[in-house]
DNA sequence: AGAAACTAGTTAGCATGCTAATTAATTGAA
DNA sequence: TTCAATTAATTAGCATGCTAACTAGTTTCT
């Protein structure tokens, strides 16, 4: 019954998540870097130089202060830079370095690897479906 | 293609995972328990009593050490009891107590409440199919 | 039987998530 | 204009994930 299949979703995506990012961990050990600061510097590829801290804590979905760490660890190895924003002096805006520019080739080939081992047996079309889900999850309003 | 495919899907993978896990948390705050103790008091109810640690976090997807504290949590509640083993002294055995079984009540409750707000515009055909694709996921060999 | 290898649970210490409270800068209202 | 409210980032402190190292009990090998 219904109730059992959102027990078991719920489960499952707990465990998933826990397998991907270990997959992730694993393949990204010899660079030294973790995935939860990996995934910052993708997020802030993605969004651009020049971001906001807020900004990109939210398009990552974590708190400001979770990212803040992130960022100190990853701006005392060098590879992103905090450049106070001349428009508002309260704000950081964020930039990747040349070092962490050099360091995506590597990065995404074994981003690239782990994701494609974790999901080899899962069809293109199974994984549309998850994304659905997925945005459908998130798009669901919290109370704030 | 492809290989955005999956970048799209590890990312929701991520957001989606603390969302849900947000809703949990938020649905228990009155209960005074989190969301990592509700999940352990729910597997050990799963699994039955008598169950030794190591196969509890094995069914949890988390290692030893992290389940040794949400245990220490919850036998400080006396939400848990331990047990020695009598046939191996080594290992303890779990059991749920009193207060516990009577908690579920309010636990079931509250964690259907947050699976239904989560995932309430979502078809069950669908949710079928990413428990499908988790399975796959968690089946996927690690290198141990 | 006794030493060596293994196993279950724990402790220690790090990384990363959170909320609450603080600091500094900006905005808004009297 | 000046005081109050708001906002971005941070710090402090907790919870929970991990690995490495430890303890105590069990098994295995000679």
């Amino acid at each position: 019954m219904s109730k059992d299949l959102k027990q078991q979703f719920v489960s499952n995506l707990f465990n998933a998540r826990n397998r991907v990012r270990f997959a992730m961990d694993d393949m990204f050990k010899p660079l030294d870097i973790t995935d939860a600061t990996w995934r910052t510097l993708f997020f802030l590829r993605q969004e651009g130089n020049g971001l906001q801290q807020k900004e990109l804590a939210k398009t990552m979905g974590i708190e400001s202060p979770s990212l803040v760490r992130l960022l100190d660890s990853l701006a005392k190895k060098s590879l992103i830079e905090r450049r106070t924003d001349p428009n508002d002096r309260r704000s950081n805006t964020l930039y990747l370095t040349k070092k962490s520019e050099a360091l995506f080739e590597q990065l995404d080939d074994l981003s690239k690897q782990a994701r494609e081992s974790v999901l080899k047996d899962v069809s293109n079309e199974d994984i549309k479906t998850c994304i659905r889900v997925f945005e459908k999850i998130l798009s669901v309003q919290t109370n704030e």
